[in-house]
RNA sequence: GCCCGGGUGGUGAAAUGGUAUACACGUACGCUUGAGGUGCGUAUGCCGCAAGGUGUGGAGGUUCAAGUCCUCUCCCGGGCACCA
């Protein structure tokens, strides 16, 4: 008899796959479409770990499984290989990126095959492509001219060692950066930056038609932040400037004791340079303040934001006006006020808010209780030792006594916005995206900077004006324009702009990519004047290649080729690649791990949102399903890292057990979504499960039908495999695949115990069913047994998912539970359906029932069909 | 501090309010094998010789019936955090 060694067969299937192909994507309009897509990984040296499959074999089952019930499937995959981690390796080595990829992408490429994969490997292609990211740049085109993109010089997260700027969402909470550990400070540098925050609202609300686990779309409406407050205004007395403060509890207003502002806010310069002001507060108070704006200002971000309790500051020696009740409090500087946030500006109520509370600790400042609990026993206290942050009734308010605090807030902000004293505000803890990074390996960004026109205001949204653009676009190009004089985007015919082949990849010590030190590339000609001028020489942040690849693996280049050599690229885009995108788009299903709940998911929204306000694209949301895979911890429970020694290589699991195996183990071991721990122990079990399957299929070489399959234990197992099929079928769409491989190995241990005595006891028809639905889950094995044993010329992953008929699900004898009073105390085997009577009589004469009844009177019974009896006694 | 997850055998874990521990690993004993890091069989939550009792982090509650629903509480993991 064969024995199941993987390695005898499963690279031969891999090659007649791809010459029958058997993966390409179809679209047949008669069928429906599904996408499923996993976040395309980085391809590093190292090639994939044990934890790369456990996602792609998910998608893999899902995409299979859909094939068979016949969709149109587009599964790609792709490799984001633009970043820091290729060009520090090029560094190290001393060579360029351009070479170290390819390389890795065929390694990646060799395992993936190597775990039977079902790729669409046409659509295969990488963001470092030329092909790819001159689409990359032309969008990048397309939101500046629509007034989403400004550069200015801005302090931002810097990396003194990956010598580059970073976005906000990079930097961890502890001050580190989120991909080498090391700290980060704030530098002022010109940067591109994406006016993110213009689509904050929006980017909020549509997140409501996702399904999505509920965490992550926590995370993201956590990012974005969204507050509803009030801005007031307060006057300093003896002066016209006015401090505008935001709040989000105005009602509590009557209590406000002082006015705090950050060291950064603009009235600080203001009260430093006025010759009014300085002779009011005087000379000393002026150098204190200087000290403290100086000190606060040395200080990092994170150090401020740490030091927590302990409030500093500084007295301005001013006072503000509260108009509510014309009192006149004292206006502090602090640097736990944060200068990003709101206004930068906050009116401190100690009665009600932790912070304000500490900060009147310190400088002795009064505290007004205005709201009391809501309970009616709790009258308002003298004790302010305690700062109330709840709900409640309103108390030394004048007009607001007495009302709840939502009442009162309703009042208070149409008063406020009457008199003119204040506006409803929204803010957001978004910030706008830092779009430029100062490295070698990225996309560079097709934009010509002239002087001249800088200095002649020559204005590109001036040039490009057009009565159908939208208000929209007008306002975001009048909002950006004083920022952009002297800036122009690249010709589509200029697209790509290749990076150049440099000596040296190292940043500059100027803060200045290494592009800025090749003459030849920076210097070009004005689009607009035709005088000298420079090229923008910081690239793109590798998040950019992300932000719409799933687009571009929809795209049918084969269709697509001639259209593209005689079209400029919006009219390829609008009549080719556009009518591909709405073939698949949104991907229906996302894998990928949760480590991206805000970064890469919330980037590629943005695009999409402003991709559609261009009309480049037919959806707001890219995509509509997303599940996250749990991480594989090495055996010693830590991460796999080539420093610790732990990482399991695919490769030398895949040559002890076969690629189905591993598959099968990394989906049963676990719910999908959650963290475990590798064990090659439990893999052996997977392995067994396949042999053993593996082991009573090979006899079918030689099949004679010589069984009644209708009747006793023959039809039962052909039952339990119509239940299993439908198992499967469940569990694999509610990525529940866990319990889609134990309910086979349920049907596996009753096979075997059936085929004991017979070892046809499956029928061929039910055999051949029982390797469709395993055929996702293990191509290889179920490959070798459909072409190989039973003789099929068709492969099985071009077939269908086995129909069930329905009488076969229906069970004509369960074991019924008795209870008594509740407990379990036996069971009775009874065909369904059944009447309560009958059970019941069946039920009172079984001995255990009987012997724990005894004397008692049955009060209550309660029958619950094909489920339950209880008999109250 | 706030917001999400999650606590079930020796281990990974199952369970539309209806037999708690499916499936797998491990362990023990037995058989098979020249040999086993092979294959097969039996047992395996805990206490108990048994009958039986008890058991899903803890305490209450709803229900004929609770791992599942409600209230309080403890612990672990993740995210956010001087966000006004």
């Amino acid at each position: 008899m064969k024995k199941y060694l993987p390695s005898n067969f499963e690279s031969h299937w891999i090659k007649i796959w791809e010459s029958e192909k058997v993966y390409k994507t179809t679209h047949s309009k008669n069928k429906e479409k599904k996408y499923i897509l996993d976040m395309f990984p980085y391809p590093s040296g190292a090639g994939l770990h044990v934890g790369h499959p456990r996602g792609y074999t998910a998608t893999d089952i899902l995409s299979r499984y859909y094939r068979l019930n016949g969709y149109n499937v587009l599964h790609p995959m792709g490799w984001d290989a633009f970043g820091l981690p290729a060009e520090n390796a090029a560094i190290k080595a001393k060579t360029n990126p351009k070479k170290i990829v390819p390389e890795n992408i065929e390694n990646f490429k060799r395992q993936m095959k190597m775990l039977g994969f079902s790729y669409d490997w046409d659509r295969e292609f990488s963001t470092t492509d030329t092909t790819y990211f001159k689409w990359t740049q032309w969008l990048f085109i397309q939101f500046f001219k629509m007034g989403l993109l400004y550069k200015k010089n801005t302090p931002i997260n810097y990396c003194s060692s990956c010598k580059t700027g970073l976005a906000e969402e990079e930097v961890l909470p502890d001050g580190s950066h989120e991909r080498c550990g090391k700290p980060i400070v704030k530098k002022e540098l010109p940067q591109w930056i994406f006016r993110i925050t213009k689509y904050a609202d929006e980017l909020l609300q549509s997140l409501e038609g996702l399904e999505w686990p509920r965490g992550i779309l926590e995370m993201q409406r956590n990012w974005i932040g969204k507050k509803e407050g009030v801005n007031i205004d307060y006057m300093i007395k003896g002066h016209k400037d006015v401090v505008t403060c935001f709040t989000t509890r105005p009602e509590t207003n009557f209590g406000a004791t002082f006015v705090v502002v950050a060291p950064e806010h603009e009235i600080v310069q203001k009260i430093l340079d006025g010759k009014e002001y300085r002779l009011q507060i005087g000379e000393e108070t002026v150098s204190k303040i200087r000290e403290y704006v100086a000190q606060s200002q040395s200080k990092k971000t994170r150090e401020r934001e740490m030091e927590n309790k302990v409030k500093t500051g500084v007295n301005t020696n001013l006072t503000v006006v509260n108009k509510l009740n014309n009192k006149e409090i004292p206006l502090y500087i602090s640097d736990f006020v944060l200068s990003g946030f709101g206004t930068g500006a906050v009116v401190g109520v100690p009665a009600h808010d932790t912070r304000d509370y500490d900060f009147a600790l310190s400088f002795n400042l009064p505290v007004v209780s205005v709201v009391v609990g809501n309970a009616a026993t709790e009258l308002p206290t003298k004790n302010t030792s305690s700062v109330y942050e709840g709900e409640g009734i309103m108390v030394n308010s004048e007009f607001l006594n007495g009302l709840s605090t939502q009442e009162a807030k309703k009042q208070i902000i149409s008063y406020l916005v009457e008199k003119g004293w204040g506006e409803s505000k929204t803010s957001y803890h978004l910030r706008d995206w830092i779009f430029s990074r100062q490295r070698y390996w990225g996309e560079p960004i097709p934009i010509i900077f002239c002087k001249t026109c800088h200095k002649n205001k020559v204005s590109y949204f001036e040039t490009i004006k057009n009565s159908d653009d939208s208000d929209k676009i007008s306002d975001f190009r009048q909002e950006v324009k004083d920022d952009l004089y002297g800036y122009f985007p690249l010709s589509e015919k200029e697209l790509p702009l290749d990076l150049p082949d440099v000596n040296n990849y190292e940043p500059l010590e100027s803060g200045k990519s290494p592009l800025a030190g090749m003459p030849t590339f920076v210097n070009t000609v004005c689009p607009h004047c035709k005088g000298a001028a420079e090229r923008e020489t910081d690239t793109m942040p590798n998040w950019a290649g992300s932000c719409w690849y799933f687009l571009y693996f929809a795209r049918n280049e084969e269709e697509g080729a001639k259209k593209q050599a005689d079209l400029d690229m919006k009219s390829y885009w609008e009549q080719s690649l556009r009518r591909d995108f709405d073939k698949f788009m949104p991907v229906d299903w996302y894998m990928g791990g949760a480590e991206h709940a805000v970064l890469h998911l919330l980037y590629a929204r943005f695009f999409m949102h402003a991709m559609y306000d261009i009309n480049l694209v037919s959806h707001q949301e890219p995509f509509f399903r997303l599940r996250n895979v749990g991480m594989i911890l090495a055996e010693d429970n830590r991460k796999m890292s080539k420093s610790l020694g732990n990482v399991i290589n695919p490769d030398d699991v895949v040559r002890e057990y076969g690629a189905d195996a591993l598959r099968l183990y990394e989906m049963f071991m676990a719910p999908f979504s959650q963290e475990i721990t590798w064990s090659t122990r439990t893999l052996q079990g997977t392995y067994r499960f396949l042999k053993r399957i593996y082991n009573l299929s090979v006899a079918y070489e030689n099949y004679e039908n010589e069984v009644d399959y209708t009747i006793g234990e023959y039809s039962m197992l052909s039952n339990k495999l119509a239940q299993t099929i439908q198992k499967v079928a469940g569990d694999i769409v509610e990525i529940k695949f866990n319990t889609a491989v134990a309910s086979m190995m349920e049907f596996l241990n009753l096979w075997e115990e059936v085929a004991k005595k017979n070892k046809f006891a499956l029928s061929k028809d039910d055999l051949s069913s029982f390797l469709r639905i395993l055929s996702p889950f293990a191509p290889f094995m179920t490959e070798e047994i459909w072409r190989n044993v039973l003789k099929n010329k068709v492969s099985i992953h071009s077939g269908d998912w086995p129909i069930v008929e329905s009488s076969k699900l229906q069970k004509q004898e369960i074991v019924l539970p008795i209870q008594i009073n509740g407990k379990m105390r036996s069971t009775i085997n009874v065909t369904v359906p059944s009447t309560q009577e009958e059970i019941q009589i069946k039920a009172l004469t079984d001995p255990v029932v009987k012997k724990h009844i005894g004397e008692r009177k049955i009060i209550k019974t309660i029958y619950v069909p094909s489920k339950i009896i209880n008999f109250i006694v």
